[in-house]
DNA sequence: AAGCGCATGTAAAGGGTTACATGATTGC
DNA sequence: GCAATCATGTAACCCTTTACATGCGCTT
């Protein structure tokens, strides 16, 4: 459960309606940790019945924004500090590689390129969003480039990994 | 719904109980795509329903190992060659790590030197995995080996970035 | 007035974890 | 005999996604 606390941690930025944290969520942690917007919806309403989050204004489509109150801020101050750190991976794609020995050679490569393409390709949007709010200074903008510098490097080290084992295992084995 | 066919492809190298899955996929598989064994039993029972896998023997402590069948090879095969593959990305670390300038710099230093630590004896780890298998030379294994490679560079690219983490942002910004 | 994007939700289904439950065999 | 480990399963719950549904407001 830490949706829960993700939109804490934005609306701690300051005031936001659901859609704009779905929207936020989607383009910008989406490469990192997606969220819908039914479930974004739903938390919302939980935390603001729990007194976390209060709404802040009602706008025009019926558009309602939140903003953190003080418990919310020190809910996500201690989740930060306390709460466990939840370390699972799930990556379909390494499970894939497991089975790489039942392919066909050409399947493989044909696979493996794709895969590179699509980790580097993430891996320069990711740079890219960060070179875009390249000077901005305050707090929470620092702590989203040491974001994105982990999704590079995250991205980035797939990419090679694909292209390594491309050319690595001796063309056809098996 | 990859589970299906991580278990069809680990039966692809041999027959095998659901306990004998699930130590595998606890051990071996736990870093980068975990499953515990109600899921695997489970979805066990719906492949032997579809033919996909069949009872090979049954032991002592009513153990039941499966073997693959040819429609199940065929399953898996066509899989990884036509199936979409899967590229979310879910790391709750990382999540956190947009909300760091919510933290206080001692308790963002104690932080990521313990997720330092942690990554690092994570591909530590699955270095000493592949060096345990190191001279087998069985298709499976070297495919193994290159997942094994992956994860490794997975978890080192977390341990730098870490530490790059904790050294880059001058000290007590905000 | 038509169409697009904003904006919020509900419902159903799928996927996964945790806790509970049970029993057989082996080794001490 | 006792404990640990092997071995399988069920039930309840939680989390997430997809599809459905609706309506407002702005632009052309």
């Amino acid at each position: 459960m830490s949706l829960r606390h993700g939109l804490l941690g934005l609306l701690a930025e300051g005031p936001a309606s659901g859609y704009d944290l779905a929207r936020r969520f989607q383009e910008m942690l989406g490469a990192i940790y997606p969220a819908q917007h039914p479930k974004i919806y739903a938390e919302l309403g939980r935390l603001s019945s729990e007194g976390l989050i209060a709404v802040e204004s009602e706008g025009p489509r019926r558009r309602k924004a939140y903003r953190i109150t003080d418990a919310g801020l020190a809910e996500i101050k201690a989740w930060l500090v306390e709460g466990e750190v939840d370390h699972t991976v799930r990556l379909q794609p390494l499970l894939r590689s497991v089975f790489f020995w039942l392919m066909e050679p050409d399947d493989l490569r044909r696979h493996l390129t794709e895969e590179q393409r699509f980790y580097a390709e993430r891996a320069a949007r990711c740079e890219a969003y960060a070179a875009a709010r390249g000077s901005g200074d305050s707090p929470s903008v620092q702590s989203l480039r040491v974001t994105t510098e982990a999704a590079v490097r995250l991205y980035g080290a797939l990419a090679d990994w694909a292209e390594w084992a491309r050319t690595v295992p001796p063309a056809g084995d098996r």
